[in-house]
DNA sequence: TACCGGTACTTAGCAAGACCGAATAGCGCA
DNA sequence: TGCGCTATTCGGTCTTGCTAAGTACCGGTA
Protein backbone atom coordinates (compact mmCIF):
# COMPACT_ATOMS: atom_id res chain seq x y z
CA UNK A 1 0.00 0.00 0.00
CA UNK A 2 1.42 3.01 -0.95
CA UNK A 3 1.13 6.46 1.65
CA UNK A 4 -0.82 8.21 -0.42
CA UNK A 5 -3.19 5.37 -0.95
CA UNK A 6 -3.31 4.99 2.80
CA UNK A 7 -4.23 8.38 3.68
CA UNK A 8 -7.09 8.70 0.99
CA UNK A 9 -8.68 5.93 2.36
CA UNK A 10 -9.51 7.62 5.37
CA UNK A 11 -12.73 8.75 5.60
CA UNK A 12 -13.53 6.76 2.46
CA UNK A 13 -13.01 3.00 3.73
CA UNK A 14 -15.82 3.11 5.95
CA UNK A 15 -18.23 3.46 3.35
CA UNK A 16 -16.15 1.11 1.34
CA UNK A 17 -17.10 -1.25 3.96
CA UNK A 18 -20.63 -0.52 4.28
CA UNK A 19 -21.32 -0.15 0.21
CA UNK A 20 -19.84 -4.00 0.43
CA UNK A 21 -22.28 -5.05 3.06
CA UNK A 22 -24.74 -3.49 1.77
CA UNK A 23 -27.28 -6.24 0.67
CA UNK A 24 -25.00 -9.00 1.17
CA UNK A 25 -24.26 -9.31 4.88
CA UNK A 26 -20.58 -10.83 5.82
CA UNK A 27 -18.21 -11.42 8.44
CA UNK A 28 -14.86 -9.71 8.55
CA UNK A 29 -12.35 -12.30 7.29
CA UNK A 30 -15.38 -12.59 4.38
CA UNK A 31 -14.96 -8.69 3.79
CA UNK A 32 -11.17 -8.47 3.72
CA UNK A 33 -11.27 -11.09 0.88
CA UNK A 34 -13.79 -9.62 -1.24
CA UNK A 35 -12.23 -6.16 -1.03
CA UNK A 36 -8.59 -8.06 -2.09
CA UNK A 37 -10.43 -9.43 -5.32
CA UNK A 38 -11.73 -5.64 -6.05
CA UNK A 39 -8.68 -4.42 -6.02
CA UNK A 40 -7.90 -3.33 -2.72
CA UNK A 41 -5.16 -5.63 -2.72
CA UNK A 42 -3.38 -4.18 0.76
CA UNK A 43 -5.90 -3.12 3.15
CA UNK A 44 -4.78 -4.49 6.54
CA UNK A 45 -6.94 -6.92 8.03
CA UNK A 46 -6.81 -5.29 11.90
CA UNK A 47 -8.14 -2.10 10.49
CA UNK A 48 -10.93 -3.65 9.04
CA UNK A 49 -11.46 -5.75 11.77
CA UNK A 50 -10.98 -2.30 13.81
CA UNK A 51 -13.87 -0.28 11.70
CA UNK A 52 -16.06 -2.84 11.84
CA UNK A 53 -16.27 -2.57 15.75
CA UNK A 54 -16.89 1.02 14.96
CA UNK A 55 -19.37 0.65 13.10
CA UNK A 56 -20.98 -1.73 15.41
CA UNK A 57 -20.85 0.58 18.23
CA UNK A 58 -22.60 3.17 15.57
CA UNK A 59 -25.20 1.45 15.77
CA UNK A 60 -25.01 1.05 11.68
CA UNK A 61 -25.01 -2.73 11.37
CA UNK A 62 -26.41 -5.59 13.37
CA UNK A 63 -24.01 -8.29 14.07
CA UNK A 64 -25.34 -12.20 14.56
CA UNK A 65 -22.41 -15.03 15.88
CA UNK A 66 -22.37 -17.56 13.53
CA UNK A 67 -20.44 -20.64 14.49
CA UNK A 68 -18.11 -21.76 11.58
CA UNK A 69 -16.63 -24.77 10.33
CA UNK A 70 -13.06 -24.10 10.04
CA UNK A 71 -12.41 -22.06 12.94
CA UNK A 72 -13.59 -19.67 15.82
CA UNK A 73 -17.12 -18.40 15.44
CA UNK A 74 -17.91 -15.80 13.05
CA UNK A 75 -19.45 -12.02 13.14
CA UNK A 76 -21.84 -10.99 10.68
CA UNK A 77 -22.16 -8.21 10.17
CA UNK A 78 -25.80 -6.29 8.24
CA UNK A 79 -26.86 -3.02 6.95
CA UNK A 80 -29.57 -1.77 8.82
CA UNK A 81 -31.85 0.51 8.49
CA UNK A 82 -29.83 3.50 10.23
CA UNK A 83 -26.49 2.00 8.08
CA UNK A 84 -28.51 2.59 4.44
CA UNK A 85 -29.13 6.45 5.88
CA UNK A 86 -25.40 6.68 6.62
CA UNK A 87 -24.50 4.86 3.26
CA UNK A 88 -26.64 7.45 1.33
CA UNK A 89 -24.99 10.21 3.65
CA UNK A 90 -21.76 8.92 2.21
CA UNK A 91 -22.20 8.73 -1.44
CA UNK A 92 -23.66 12.40 -1.20
CA UNK A 93 -20.52 13.51 0.20
CA UNK A 94 -18.30 11.23 -2.01
CA UNK A 95 -20.34 12.69 -4.91
CA UNK A 96 -19.20 16.28 -3.64
CA UNK A 97 -16.03 15.86 -3.61
CA UNK A 98 -15.00 14.01 -6.66
CA UNK A 99 -17.22 16.78 -8.88
CA UNK A 100 -14.74 19.33 -7.13
CA UNK A 101 -11.97 17.15 -7.82
CA UNK A 102 -12.92 17.03 -11.29
CA UNK A 103 -13.05 20.61 -11.82
CA UNK A 104 -9.83 20.96 -10.48
CA UNK A 105 -8.42 18.11 -13.04
CA UNK A 106 -9.99 20.15 -16.20
CA UNK A 107 -8.99 23.55 -15.05
CA UNK A 108 -5.56 22.41 -14.45
CA UNK A 109 -4.96 21.49 -18.14
CA UNK B 1 -17.95 21.18 7.39
CA UNK B 2 -19.52 17.88 8.24
CA UNK B 3 -17.06 15.11 9.95
CA UNK B 4 -17.70 12.90 7.10
CA UNK B 5 -16.24 15.78 4.86
CA UNK B 6 -13.31 16.26 7.45
CA UNK B 7 -12.63 12.41 6.89
CA UNK B 8 -12.85 12.07 3.39
CA UNK B 9 -10.96 15.29 3.02
CA UNK B 10 -7.74 13.69 4.85
CA UNK B 11 -4.95 12.60 2.11
CA UNK B 12 -7.21 14.46 -0.52
CA UNK B 13 -6.81 18.33 0.46
CA UNK B 14 -2.86 18.11 -0.17
CA UNK B 15 -3.47 17.00 -3.97
CA UNK B 16 -6.30 19.54 -4.20
CA UNK B 17 -4.21 22.22 -3.69
CA UNK B 18 -1.18 20.81 -5.32
CA UNK B 19 -3.81 20.63 -8.28
CA UNK B 20 -5.14 24.34 -7.97
CA UNK B 21 -1.43 25.19 -7.42
CA UNK B 22 -0.47 23.56 -10.63
CA UNK B 23 0.27 26.04 -13.65
CA UNK B 24 -0.87 29.34 -11.08
CA UNK B 25 1.64 29.95 -8.02
CA UNK B 26 -0.39 31.18 -5.41
CA UNK B 27 -0.08 32.18 -1.70
CA UNK B 28 -1.63 30.89 1.50
CA UNK B 29 -4.48 33.64 1.80
CA UNK B 30 -5.09 33.80 -1.90
CA UNK B 31 -5.52 29.69 -2.18
CA UNK B 32 -8.22 29.80 0.40
CA UNK B 33 -10.05 32.50 -0.94
CA UNK B 34 -10.06 30.40 -4.40
CA UNK B 35 -11.24 26.72 -2.62
CA UNK B 36 -13.49 28.71 -0.91
CA UNK B 37 -15.06 30.15 -4.66
CA UNK B 38 -14.82 26.69 -5.83
CA UNK B 39 -17.12 24.78 -3.47
CA UNK B 40 -15.20 24.12 -0.27
CA UNK B 41 -16.70 26.56 1.48
CA UNK B 42 -15.44 25.58 4.96
CA UNK B 43 -12.10 24.25 4.51
CA UNK B 44 -10.21 26.14 7.86
CA UNK B 45 -7.42 28.72 7.02
CA UNK B 46 -5.07 27.55 9.37
CA UNK B 47 -5.28 23.92 8.04
CA UNK B 48 -4.20 25.22 4.52
CA UNK B 49 -1.11 27.17 6.06
CA UNK B 50 -0.16 24.02 7.90
CA UNK B 51 -0.45 22.26 4.73
CA UNK B 52 1.76 24.42 2.85
CA UNK B 53 4.10 23.91 5.04
CA UNK B 54 4.40 20.60 5.02
CA UNK B 55 4.57 20.61 0.69
CA UNK B 56 7.09 23.02 0.96
CA UNK B 57 8.78 20.93 3.38
CA UNK B 58 8.60 17.99 1.51
CA UNK B 59 10.03 19.55 -1.32
CA UNK B 60 6.66 19.94 -3.51
CA UNK B 61 6.59 23.34 -4.29
CA UNK B 62 9.51 26.31 -4.15
CA UNK B 63 8.59 29.63 -1.92
CA UNK B 64 9.24 32.96 -2.35
CA UNK B 65 8.54 36.03 -0.52
CA UNK B 66 6.16 39.44 -1.58
CA UNK B 67 5.95 42.27 -0.25
CA UNK B 68 2.47 42.84 -0.15
CA UNK B 69 0.36 46.19 -0.49
CA UNK B 70 -1.75 45.61 2.68
CA UNK B 71 -0.30 43.59 5.11
CA UNK B 72 2.53 41.46 6.07
CA UNK B 73 4.73 39.79 3.13
CA UNK B 74 3.03 37.10 1.12
CA UNK B 75 4.76 33.73 0.33
CA UNK B 76 3.87 32.43 -2.60
CA UNK B 77 4.16 29.19 -4.12
CA UNK B 78 4.39 27.11 -7.22
CA UNK B 79 4.68 24.08 -7.80
CA UNK B 80 8.11 22.42 -9.26
CA UNK B 81 9.03 19.42 -11.39
CA UNK B 82 8.78 17.03 -8.11
CA UNK B 83 5.62 18.66 -7.31
CA UNK B 84 4.14 17.99 -11.10
CA UNK B 85 5.07 14.45 -10.51
CA UNK B 86 4.07 13.94 -7.06
CA UNK B 87 0.00 15.82 -8.58
CA UNK B 88 0.36 12.91 -11.26
CA UNK B 89 0.94 10.33 -8.61
CA UNK B 90 -2.13 11.91 -7.09
CA UNK B 91 -4.56 11.76 -9.81
CA UNK B 92 -3.21 7.93 -10.72
CA UNK B 93 -4.04 6.87 -7.12
CA UNK B 94 -6.99 9.15 -7.14
CA UNK B 95 -8.43 7.58 -10.36
CA UNK B 96 -7.79 4.17 -8.76
CA UNK B 97 -9.83 5.20 -5.88
CA UNK B 98 -12.74 6.58 -7.81
CA UNK B 99 -13.01 3.83 -9.97
CA UNK B 100 -13.15 1.13 -7.20
CA UNK B 101 -15.82 2.88 -5.45
CA UNK B 102 -17.88 3.28 -8.71
CA UNK B 103 -17.85 -0.23 -9.46
CA UNK B 104 -19.12 -0.70 -5.20
CA UNK B 105 -21.64 1.76 -6.30
CA UNK B 106 -22.96 0.16 -9.26
CA UNK B 107 -22.98 -3.42 -7.32
CA UNK B 108 -25.02 -2.09 -4.69
CA UNK B 109 -28.21 -1.74 -6.73
C1' DT C 1 -2.89 59.93 18.17
C1' DA C 2 -5.67 55.75 19.00
C1' DC C 3 -8.33 52.28 17.29
C1' DC C 4 -10.55 49.13 14.11
C1' DG C 5 -10.94 46.02 10.19
C1' DG C 6 -8.97 43.55 6.50
C1' DT C 7 -4.89 41.17 4.90
C1' DA C 8 -1.50 37.44 5.82
C1' DC C 9 0.83 34.01 8.36
C1' DT C 10 2.09 31.01 12.67
C1' DT C 11 1.60 27.89 16.47
C1' DA C 12 0.02 24.52 20.10
C1' DG C 13 -2.94 20.99 21.38
C1' DC C 14 -6.58 17.66 20.06
C1' DA C 15 -9.47 13.94 17.72
C1' DA C 16 -9.96 10.53 14.24
C1' DG C 17 -8.40 7.22 11.00
C1' DA C 18 -5.33 3.51 9.15
C1' DC C 19 -1.13 0.86 9.93
C1' DC C 20 1.84 -2.81 12.00
C1' DG C 21 2.77 -6.60 14.91
C1' DA C 22 1.54 -9.81 18.08
C1' DA C 23 -1.68 -12.58 20.50
C1' DT C 24 -5.70 -15.67 20.91
C1' DA C 25 -8.52 -19.58 19.18
C1' DG C 26 -10.75 -23.39 16.61
C1' DC C 27 -10.28 -26.86 13.23
C1' DG C 28 -8.30 -30.47 9.98
C1' DC C 29 -4.42 -32.95 8.26
C1' DA C 30 0.23 -35.24 8.02
C1' DT D 1 2.48 -33.02 17.95
C1' DG D 2 2.80 -29.43 14.87
C1' DC D 3 1.61 -26.85 10.77
C1' DG D 4 -1.59 -24.07 8.15
C1' DC D 5 -5.85 -21.95 7.31
C1' DT D 6 -9.80 -19.69 9.29
C1' DA D 7 -11.27 -15.78 12.31
C1' DT D 8 -10.98 -12.10 15.66
C1' DT D 9 -8.80 -8.84 19.12
C1' DC D 10 -5.58 -5.45 21.01
C1' DG D 11 -1.84 -1.93 21.86
C1' DG D 12 0.99 1.46 20.18
C1' DT D 13 2.41 4.63 16.23
C1' DC D 14 2.01 7.95 12.46
C1' DT D 15 -0.41 11.19 9.62
C1' DT D 16 -3.99 14.31 8.92
C1' DG D 17 -7.25 18.07 9.53
C1' DC D 18 -9.53 21.03 13.07
C1' DT D 19 -9.95 24.61 16.65
C1' DA D 20 -8.42 28.54 18.80
C1' DA D 21 -5.45 31.87 19.69
C1' DG D 22 -1.82 34.92 18.60
C1' DT D 23 1.45 37.93 15.68
C1' DA D 24 2.08 41.42 12.26
C1' DC D 25 1.36 44.94 8.63
C1' DC D 26 -1.48 48.45 6.61
C1' DG D 27 -5.14 52.11 5.67
C1' DG D 28 -8.94 54.77 7.16
C1' DT D 29 -11.53 57.14 10.68
C1' DA D 30 -12.66 59.54 14.89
Amino acid sequence: MTKLETEMLKGTLEGIILASLSGRPAYGYEITARLREQGFSDIAEGTIYALLVRIEKRGLVDVEKVPSEKGPPRKVHSLNARGEEYLEEFWRTWSFLTERLEQLREGGK
